[in-house]
DNA sequence: CACCAGGCAAGTA
DNA sequence: TACTTGCATGGT
């Protein structure tokens, strides 16, 4: 068995499903996989509490809204200015596209990588972005690279620092069957895996649930 | 107090 | 092409 699919099967048996993404609709995973660029959950999570709790949180409503108005909603999640941005250019081809297609899941329905393309072409979705949306919200098989994975990869060896996205993401999705559960559970466990033992701050091996994996200390 | 957090695009040489 | 920088709030 690879070693890859071995770390999956302990971190399943440690943690548990973790259930992501941490949203009620899809709409709600894109909001989210913008607004956390950079930037930590509880800081996103009360924007996204706050845009619900306004009956503002639906593609047409937020489109509507001025930038400016919408920079100071989304404020406390950081780099207000430059999200609100972003989110309107999302918003645009949403808008679009439901229009286009009738409805946002006819719109997810799409093949995997003519999606994938036309979400990269919005100023302020990249990589990470789009594969979160794909993941979360489509529901496409496609592995999620994130600073967390990053870390993880690193830290076992399975990769070295100047890896490029695509090469960490072939890592995963080239040792596992192309399953949308598998890569959503995997995905989910190193961020919980990275939030519990693998943090800048706190960097401990030995209660990490794979040190029988022979991590290495990231600060050497 | 300094450092960190589920990135990305634009600018520089 | 290969670095560097701006963006910003809230938690530890």
């Amino acid at each position: 068995m690879h070693i890859v699919e071995s770390i999956y099967t302990t971190l399943l048996e440690h943690f548990g499903p973790q259930n992501w993404w941490p949203a009620e609709t899809p709409f709600e995973v894109m909001v989210g996989a913008v607004l956390t660029q950079n930037t930590s959950w509880t800081n996103v999570s009360r924007v996204i509490s706050t845009l619900k709790s306004e009956n503002i949180l639906s593609p047409s409503l937020l489109h509507e809204l001025p930038v400016d108005v919408l920079a100071e909603k989304i404020r406390s999640s950081g780099y207000y200015n430059l999200k609100a941005k972003r989110l309107k250019n999302l918003l645009s081809l949403l808008v679009e596209e439901i229009e286009q297609c009738g409805s946002l899941n006819s719109f997810f329905s799409q093949d995997r990588d003519v999606l994938r393309e036309k979400l990269l072409q919005v100023k302020g979705i990249g990589p990470e972005t789009a594969d979160s949306i794909l993941l979360y919200a489509a529901e496409k098989p496609i592995f999620v690279i994130d600073a967390y994975t990053y870390r993880f990869l690193l830290r076992h060896g399975l990769t070295g620092e100047e890896s490029s996205y695509q090469e960490m993401q072939e890592l995963f999705m080239d040792s596992l069957p192309e399953e949308t559960a598998l890569f959503n559970e995997y995905h989910a466990l190193i961020v919980r895996l990275g939030k519990e033992f693998c943090r800048k701050s706190r960097p401990l091996c030995s209660e990490c649930p794979l040190r029988k994996f022979e991590p290495i200390t990231l600060e050497d």
